[in-house]
DNA sequence: CCTTGGACCTGAACATGTTCAACTTTGAAT
DNA sequence: ATTCAAAGTTGAACATGTTCAGGTCCAAGG
């Protein structure tokens, strides 16, 4: 799918990308054209095309780009702190602060993403290299904490939470509040109420619904992978 | 915004729209050029620019469409039943039953409306009206319904509920089941769990929790109804 | 009947994402 | 050194959403 098998051409695809990167930053991705990134790259308008089948495909590259910020970015909350809400809490900021520089762009990005036609939906085959990753990172919030959960719930958590990411990250798009405060607001309240809600999932009202809730986000998780 | 003051407008206008939903139903939103729109309509193709400001916007025409078909539907359901779950399951069923045969088109719809960066936004101004229409559906289906609901829920459901019928959409959008019984499933399911997480929500370990939830989400809604 | 102003309509032209047939470069096998 | 196939590169051409300068239609006032 993608090129660059010599040197040189994984020189270009390098240099289409870089260039891609600095002018959806000054911007924006609508405003840049595919000619513009090009120019900028010093190659034909019909080269980037040998290595990212569209215009949206080099957003995947830049959403994979902010992935390995976001992780990295992650890892000292991670080795420090055991409660499970400190560090869930610390990750969901940490994707926000990361993606902060890029947030004029975001909505562009998000449009392509969550476009269940497009072929880099976030639910969709292309995109399941990062989303693994992505869950695996909420994977290691939970199995590092020193909260200890039901089975169903270690299985199934790291994918809801990745949802929960994905919503934060729609609602910190749209907020246009100072200093985006508001997200963080939202940030703590839930993350707050996410793990409430985890303990009294286990008590008897909820203990089945939770259990059948969790049965069906597998079987449902299943049929994705599978097809 | 949309022309049409004169009779022949007001027809040219019609004609417009219903090639246009014809098209989408028969080919899909992104395969319709607007030149078949057009052609089919039997004008020129920069007609359409008279009444509707771009191609998406023939979309949220469509959109008041499915709604209005979607309120209709609705109706019997919230005559006959008292009980929430009731209330709630039938009306998440009559829009996902609603939408059924434009399943095929939907994806691009949502994919317009859900980017930020669209005039068309789901959050925005331009649908605000529409939007407005869905909540207070939502108000019905909970002011109906014989389950008596703390002041703060009863002020912030609806629109939280109209959030929920916006995650059902677009997991019925992505869902490929036959005859789309994973949806049902899922609507099944939520619709119970969140009924009850509602009565849960009045218990101690989570009352506060939900008051504060509620406030936040309050002070954002007044937030974007101001700007 | 003529004039006038505004709504309505046209279709050529533009910008942009994308394609592709043809061309060039490269590096290893002969 | 020569050959050759694969990788890399080009830029003209295409389809499509959108714009806009100019034209047509029609009802009301003179």
């Amino acid at each position: 799918m993608a090129a660059g098998r010599t040197q040189r051409g994984e020189q270009t695809r390098t240099t289409i990308f870089r260039a891609a990167l600095d002018l959806f930053r000054e911007r924006g991705y609508e405003a840049t054209t595919m000619r513009a990134i090009a120019e900028r790259a010093g190659v034909a308008p019909g080269s980037s095309y040998h290595y990212f089948p569209s215009k949206s495909h080099l957003v995947l590259e830049f959403y994979r780009h902010v992935h390995a910020l976001h992780v990295a970015t992650c890892a000292p909350v991670l080795a420090r702190e055991r409660d499970l809400t400190a560090r869930l809490r610390g990750v969901i900021r940490a994707v926000v602060m990361t993606c902060e520089p890029f947030h004029d762009v975001a909505g562009s990005i998000f449009s392509t993403v969550a476009d269940p036609g497009s072929a880099l939906n976030v639910f969709g085959a292309d995109a399941k290299p990062l989303r693994e990753s992505v869950i695996a990172l909420y994977a290691e919030v939970v199995g590092g904490s020193d909260t200890r959960l039901p089975s169903d719930l270690t299985a199934e958590l790291p994918r809801l939470l990745w949802l929960y990411q994905m919503g934060v990250l729609y609602f910190w798009m749209l907020d246009t509040s100072a200093g985006r405060l508001r997200t963080l607001e939202v940030v703590d309240e839930t993350c707050d109420l996410i793990v409430r809600l985890i303990s009294v999932a286990n008590l008897p009202p909820l203990r089945r619904s939770r259990r059948r809730l969790l049965a069906l986000v597998r079987s449902i998780a299943e049929e994705i992978a599978a097809g």
